[in-house]
DNA sequence: CGCCTTCTTGAGGGGCGTCAAGCCCAGTGG
DNA sequence: CCACTGGGCTTGACGCCCCTCAAGAAGGCG
């Protein structure tokens, strides 16, 4: 009988795993205790610091990693310098793409992050047994294309104090999105950098900050220091995301 | 002995998916002839005439399809009347999205188009069934987002003349790819008018009429008439993808 | 304090948008 | 046959938004 208990408690869910985001919104959240268990005795939690890279497209990875906290940025690079960060990466993300080669971005640390990370061929066995687990990472590729869809727009039609607004309203959502839930002022902390901001926005770095102090004179937002962003009305700002204000 | 054989061949390909390209690169391909033939049944085969809306955001779709030939574009509006072109899709790419709400985007028939449709219900059934086709799936969604992401870095840091020239390559490389493989000269069937291609690239249609005069003057292409150009070297366009030629 | 990185602000110029006119061509009807 | 029409495309003139270049301010850290 008691060895009974045992087995029942074997067969639980590690104890990393416990209060693991991932196992919730996660890809994890498609498998089972045993499988979890299985894939925990492999896994590696630790730090990446800010700016490290994480993947770029001539190495093949042999790692994947579930991001617990922090942004991962999805940047391009042209022969001649330009830079463009073409996708932003929130927890409980995962890093990597079983199966596939990987595509022609370099993936960066925004901030300073945590990963769970693991063996790219043990996801793989787990994936060849768990349709549901491909199912999830189907999720999380449709949920990336629509945003980078989103972007499309903001970088084709939109004006540099729209971009400025609607970069804004991206991080209001996606960090922390249940701690502001329902308030309408909201405290930033910024992730990132004026020049991040300009790469996601194809701007310059002179041009983000001359829009923000526009938006900040237009009462939209307010400054603090140079790290942080209060935004008094959401809805004021989820406006200007839309209404060319140079008019 | 003849029913035997009988039995075979009604278990195998059904006639119309026969030459299908959607059997051979695109969802079909994982389905066994069973499976095959139990979607037949609810296939419908039509044309789409160009700029008719196959799909948009505010209703469900009760049908999906394969694409047979032809372009589609997805497009997104701003409140204003801004318009952005977000994605292009060829044969044999499926429309639709089983299991999601659909996303905010518009997909319409950016030429005459024939389309393979049938209930989205059959398909969902059919997914259930088959881990590899939802992973078929998860591939062409795969290509869209690389699609997209090679797009943002255009969008936002290329100019203009850059931009027309990854729009001719990108339309290369896609209509039939086979015809011209190997060849350096390429003759395009323009497959959309000025106005598209600006909302694809973010750009006037006068914009583009001016950047497209100037690649031939260039001599990068020969526009023999306003539904056709020609490529005399692919390599000189691919060069004209990242080099600012106002410079 | 000195040094470095990041950010802000200003002045000037250029690329692309805006507005407007004219061309090309297919379709229609006299 | 040709005039008329309308949509799509091209070309020009002009202006504005954002980039470029440059200087200075604001922290952060030894």
């Amino acid at each position: 009988m008691d060895n009974s208990r045992k087995d029942i408690h074997n067969s639980s869910i590690p104890l990393v795993c416990l209060s693991c985001e991932a196992r919730h919104k996660g890809v994890c959240g498609a498998l089972s205790p045993e499988q979890l268990t299985k894939l925990s005795k492999h896994t590696n939690r630790f730090k990446v610091e800010n700016n490290k890279v994480i993947s770029s497209p001539d190495e093949d990875d042999k790692n994947f990693a579930n991001i617990l906290s922090g942004v991962v940025k999805l940047t391009k690079l042209m022969a001649d310098g330009r830079q463009q960060i073409v996708g932003l990466q929130f927890a409980p993300d995962l890093i990597g793409r079983p199966f596939m080669k990987n595509s022609t971005v370099t993936a960066e640390a925004a901030t300073d992050i945590n990963v769970c990370s693991f063996p790219k061929k043990i996801l793989e066995e787990l994936l060849k047994e768990s349709p549901q687990m491909e199912h999830r990472l189907h999720e999380q590729t449709l949920r990336e294309l629509d945003d980078a869809r989103d972007w499309l727009l903001t970088l084709g039609r939109k004006s540099a104090i729209e971009k400025i607004a609607s970069f804004l309203y991206l991080i209001a959502t996606h960090i922390d999105p249940e701690k502001n839930d329902g308030k309408d002022q909201i405290t930033l902390e910024m992730p990132m950098k004026r020049g991040d901001i300009a790469d996601f926005l194809g701007l310059t770095i002179e041009t983000v900050s001359r829009q923000l102090t526009n938006l900040r004179k237009r009462n939209i937002i307010e400054i603090p220091d140079r790290r942080s962003i209060v935004i008094p009305s959401i809805k004021r700002l989820k406006n200007a995301m839309e209404q060319d204000l140079s008019k």
